[in-house]
Formats: structure tokens, C-alpha cells, sequence
DNA sequence: CATGCTCCCTAACGATCGTTAGTTAGGAGC
DNA sequence: GCTCCTAACTAACGATCGTTAGGGAGCATG
């Protein structure tokens, strides 16, 4: 039902093992067993092993943009800005964790040239982050800390989600979305005492 | 200076390559070219490629363990150790950030009775993280959360920093600890308002 | 019935992989 | 001078790597 087309048939099986082994350690008869046809039978509908890679990285990559845009579109104010952007980037994480995980792990694998891309999108989605928390220090609403940093606290935790978070896992999507939102508003925020 | 054994200048220089390129993108070949010898002359002193990568995590292991230890111990009351163990594992992390990174991404490269003796050790120091959230909760001093999730929320940051964390960077070591401990107790703290 | 399209096959290419075998050069201790 | 140790070398092994070439089966459209 997933898989409409050939192409992405062999790209989903292509993000569970680069997920599971790695990019490197996955060869493309690795793959071809995954879908039960032969190694070179593969190289009719992809380019290339990396062409592979590329194509899950750069489609994640997408859907965290767009998920980060409608999020910052929809919040109403600054201080709710960054718990939007959390819960946006659990959803993203959360609707395919395979894939998500070849997009955080194995980008370095990728060629000059697209690497050097995917770390000019990944900036710029960061930047988001880090906008988020210097409005609501500017506002009042946060601590005094290094939004920079603060900001990639955050995200190597939400980065962090694919390592250990299971679908048929006890916490649903939405759940864990709430759960790390408030985590990461409360970790800005002053203590009560 | 460093490097008192040829072994462990293997090792030093096997850690840079595996933190960089990955385990399996790294032939035996790259390590002896690191230090300016034949690919072969390296099983004079190792007996395989995987026994480098295991005397690597093995020992980052044990200075994770006794770095907690250390601060389970030092830590007078419940509420403070968390932040201790934090802070000491940041000084780990930061202590050699090559190995520290090998040991948290490429372990699962290792044969499966060592990856498995990974996981129970890697279990055991994680439950120390979620001990110190329990009490802390039952202590009325963090927020009601599941320990579990919060835990891993906070080691999945924690884990990160190998990733971005450089040395000759602007932050200190200590200031580093003291940044993270601060966003982790407070990630558990109620909210003042 | 022919054409073309999708999909997969086997065979094989050169390159590189981890590793073994056998050897050599230099220095320390008797 | 002989022995032993450390540390490196070259040559080569079988396996596997990503990839190419060339061919064939099944099926839809004219």
C-alpha cells in the first residue's frame, strides 16, 4: 500500500537497512535481497547506490522544512513558536523513523556537493530553533542562555528520537510530541524556585 | 605526547577515522595510511579491525562507568545528582570527543556478543539516569514525567554533543557542563508560573 | 501480429576489502 | 658474534564491492 512505485519500494527497503547497518556497511545486494530480485537488477530504476541515499535524505529534508514552515505559520505567538517546532519535528521523526534516521545518520555519506547541501538546509533549519528561543528570552518568556546552544541541546535530543523510538512502541506519535514539547519549553524556562 | 604504546596510537588514530568516515567506510588500509605505514604491518599489533573498535568502546565504557560512579557517590542528596551526572558525562564526552563519538555511534558494529555486552552496560548506566530522575520526582523537586522518556530525552542530548562539540571551540569543557546541567534540571522543574 | 515498456536475469569488469605468510632491518642483552 | 625483540615490509589470498553489458520474459497498446 505504501509503495506505489518501484523506485520507492527500493528506497523504503534501502532506509531500513541503512538504518539498521548503516550506509556503508549496506551493499546494494543488500537491498536487491530485501525485494527479492538480484544486485543489478537494481540499477534499472536507480542510478546509483548513493542516487539511493540521496533521494531519501533530500525527500526528509523537505518534510522537516515544510513541517517546520506550517509550524512557524500557525503559531500564534513567539513563546508557543518553540514548542510548535518541537512537536512538528516529533511528527516528522515519528510518521516514518527509518527514513528519518537515514536523513540524521548518514547524510556524511553522501558526495561533496550534496553534502555541502544538506548542511546549508540543515542551518537553515536550525535557525528556526534558534530564532524560536532568542524571541522568547527577548520576550521574557525563557531564561538567560545561549540560544545557539540551547537550540542544539534540543535538537540532538529530537535528533535522538530514531535511536530508540519503536511504532508499535507503548507512546503514540502524538504523546511523544506533547512529552518532548514540554520538556524542551520547561528546559528554557526558570524554576519556580 | 600522548600515545605511550604503538597500540594505542593505532587506536588514537583509528578513532579519528571511525568518528569521521564511520567503522565500515574505514579500511585498515586508512588507519596504517594515518600513520605512515603498510595496511599489514597493523596486525603486527592488533589481531583485527573489529579489535580496535572494541578496545575502543570498551574503554569509553568504563570511563562513562566510573565517571558516574564517582559522582553517584560525591552527590549529597537526590536532587543534586542528576546534575552530577550530567556534568560527568559531559566531562567524558569532552575528554576525548573522537572516542567518546565512537563509542556512541559505532558500537553496533561490533560482533554480536560484544554489541550485546555493549547494550547491558550501556542499560545499566542509563537506569542511573532514570534512578536519579525517580527519586528526584518522588523528592517533589522535578515535575511529573515518565523518568524513562526523560532520561532517554536527556541522553539523546548528551549523546549529541560528539557531534557538533569541538575542542578549540568557544565553549569550555566546564562551561559546557554547567550549560547542560542547568538546561537538564530544569528540563524536569516545574514552571514558575 | 508487431512494438515498446517494465522488470528482471546471468556473467563479468576492475577495485578494494580484511587478512595471512614470509621476510628484512635495526637495536638491546648476553 | 649470537640471539631475541620490535616494527616494518612485499606479495598475495579469497571475498565482496559498485557497476556495466547484453539478453529475455510478460504485458499492454497500436
Amino acid at each position: 500500500m505504501v509503495e506505489t512505485t518501484r523506485r520507492r519500494a527500493i528506497e523504503d527497503a534501502a532506509s531500513d537497512l541503512f538504518r539498521r547497518n548503516g550506509y556503508a556497511a549496506t551493499s546494494v545486494r543488500d537491498i536487491a535481497r530485501a525485494l527479492d530480485i538480484r544486485g543489478p537488477s537494481l540499477y534499472a530504476h536507480v542510478a546509483s547506490k548513493e542516487d539511493v541515499l540521496w533521494a531519501i535524505v533530500d525527500r526528509v529534508a523537505s518534510r522537516f522544512e515544510i513541517a517546520a514552515e506550517a509550524a512557524t505559520l500557525a503559531a500564534p505567538d513567539p513563546d508557543d513558536l518553540l514548542g510548535a517546532l518541537v512537536r512538528a519535528h516529533v511528527a516528522v521523526v515519528t510518521d516514518d523513523v527509518g527514513e528519518a534516521s537515514v536523513f540524521i545518520h548518514e547524510w556524511r555519506h553522501l558526495s561533496d556537493q550534496r553534502r555541502q547541501t544538506v548542511l546549508e538546509r540543515r542551518d537553515a533549519y536550525e535557525d528556526r530553533f534558534r530564532a524560536a528561543i532568542a524571541a522568547g528570552i527577548a520576550e521574557g518568556a525563557f531564561a538567560l542562555t545561549d540560544p545557539s546552544l540551547a537550540a542544539t541541546f534540543l535538537l540532538t535530543a529530537l535528533n535522538g528520537i530514531p535511536t530508540w523510538y519503536r511504532p508499535d512502541g507503548p507512546t503514540s506519535p502524538a504523546q511523544l510530541a506533547d512529552l518532548y514539547a514540554d520538556l524542551a519549553v520547561r528546559s528554557l524556562t526558570e524554576a519556580s524556585r
